[in-house]
DNA sequence: TATTAATGACTGACCAGTCAGTTACTACGG
DNA sequence: CCGTAGTAACTGACTGGTCAGTCATTAATA
C-alpha cells in the first residue's frame, strides 16, 4: 500500500544533475515520436523522465531546445558515423553507397529518431530558428557526405560522369520521404515492403551511373 | 470620414448565402498554407473572407472539416482531371506520363493547394480522420491512376514489364516530397531548380522502364 | 549548516467553438 | 410605391479548456 518502506527502491527525490539531461531528452524523443511535438506537453514529458516539470527547465530553456537537443543527440552523431564510414572506406563505391544507406534504412522500423524529418517539417513553420538549424547541422551536412561519395566513385572510375548535386538528392529523398510518410499514413495507406521499394530505387539510380 | 455615403461601395454587412462557402475556403486555404493549420487563427480566415467568426460556422462545423473542405475543393479535382487525360489520351505512354507529371509539378511554384501535402503530413497525428480521409480520396486514387498509366504502356509495348507498385510511387514521390520540403525548409536550404530536377528523375526512371 | 537540485501549484496567454443579439433582405398589404 | 413584419444571415463578446513557462518552497547532499 505505502512505497516508502525499507528497501532503496525508489527514493521520491534524487538529486542526480549528471543523468537527468539525457534522460529527459529520452523522454522527450520517445513522446515526440509518438505524439508529434505539439500534441505532447512537457508534463508528460517530465513525468516520462521521471522529475516534475520545473526540472525540465533546469536543463532546458524552452519546448522548442528539448526537441533541438534531440536532434543534437540523436541526428548528428548518425552523420558522424557515416563521415567516419567514408574516410575509412577502401573498398568499392558502390558497395559503400549500399552500406551507408541500408544502414540508415534499417533504421526506419524501429529507432525513434526517424520520426525526427516529420517533426521538423511539422513544426517549421512554428519555430523558423529551429528549421534553420536542422537545415544546417542535418540536411547540407548529409548532402555534402552523399557528394563527397559521388565524386569518389566518379574519380575511380566506378561511376559515370552525372549531376553530383542532383544524384546526391535521388539516393536520399526516399529516404526521408518513407520516413514521413511511415509516421503520417503508415496506418490508413496500402502495406508496402519499404526494403525492397529502396533496393528498387537504389538499382535504379546506380544503374543509371554505371560506367558503360 | 464616414463610409456610409451615397455609392454601394461596402456594405458592412451582405447575405450572400451561395457565395459565402468558396470565399471562406479559399481564405482558409490562403493562410493555411502561410502559416500552417494549427498556427492558423479562425478569427483571421474569417476576416480574410471578410466575414465574422461566427459565419464560418454556419458553413463549417469546424476548423478540420474546413481543411477537408480545402481538399475537396482544390485537391481532388486535379485528379479527375488527370483520370480524364488518361481516358482520352490518344498518344505514346511516356508523352502521356511527361504531361501529367509535368502540369502536377509546375504547380509546385505558384498554386497554393500544393501546401496540402506538408499541412496533412503535419495533422495526421492530431487529426486521424482527416489523414484517412486524404490517403483515401488523394493518395490511393493517385497511386491508382498512375498504375493504370504505366498498365497502359505495358500492354502498348512501350514500357517493359516492371513492379507497377513501385514505378508508381517513384513517379509520384518526387513531387510530393519537393512540395513538402519546399513548403518548410525552402528559405533555409540550398536553392535548386526544381524542375530540372523533375526532369532529371522522369529521366532516369523512364529509361529504365524503356523496352530493350 | 549551506548549497543547490528538485518540486508542483499557479499565472497569463491563447483560441476553438457558442449564442444572444443585430440587421439585411423579402414579401405582402395598404 | 411606400411601410412594415417576418425570417434567416450575420455578428462578436464571451466561455471553457489547454498548457508553456515561473517561482516560492522543500529537502537531498557535501
Amino acid at each position: 500500500m505505502n512505497t516508502s518502506t525499507s528497501t532503496t527502491a525508489a527514493p521520491r527525490r534524487q538529486r542526480r544533475k549528471k543523468e537527468r539531461p539525457d534522460e529527459i531528452v529520452a523522454a522527450a524523443l520517445a513522446l515526440f515520436s509518438e505524439r508529434g511535438f505539439s500534441a505532447t506537453r512537457l508534463e508528460d514529458v517530465a513525468t516520462r523522465a521521471g522529475v516534475a516539470k520545473g526540472t525540465l527547465y533546469l536543463y532546458f530553456p524552452s519546448k522548442q531546445a528539448l526537441l533541438e537537443a534531440v536532434v543534437h543527440r540523436y541526428v548528428v552523431p548518425r552523420l558522424a558515423q557515416g563521415e567516419k564510414l567514408l574516410q575509412d572506406y577502401r573498398g568499392d563505391t558502390k558497395s559503400l553507397l549500399r552500406e551507408l544507406l541500408g544502414a540508415w534504412w534499417a533504421d526506419l522500423d524501429d529507432r525513434p529518431e526517424s520520426s525526427v524529418p516529420k517533426l521538423m517539417v511539422a513544426e517549421a513553420g512554428n519555430f523558423p530558428e529551429l528549421a534553420q538549424f536542422f537545415v544546417q547541422a542535418v540536411v547540407l551536412r548529409g548532402r555534402q557526405l552523399f557528394r563527397q561519395i559521388i565524386r569518389r566513385g566518379i574519380e575511380r572510375g566506378e561511376l559515370r560522369n552525372c549531376n553530383v548535386d542532383h544524384v546526391s538528392r535521388l539516393l536520399i529523398a526516399p529516404i526521408i520521404y518513407s520516413a514521413i510518410w511511415l509516421k503520417s499514413f503508415r496506418q490508413f495507406d496500402e502495406a508496402i515492403d519499404f526494403r525492397a521499394f529502396a533496393e528498387s530505387h537504389i538499382d535504379m539510380v546506380l544503374n543509371g551511373l554505371t560506367v558503360s
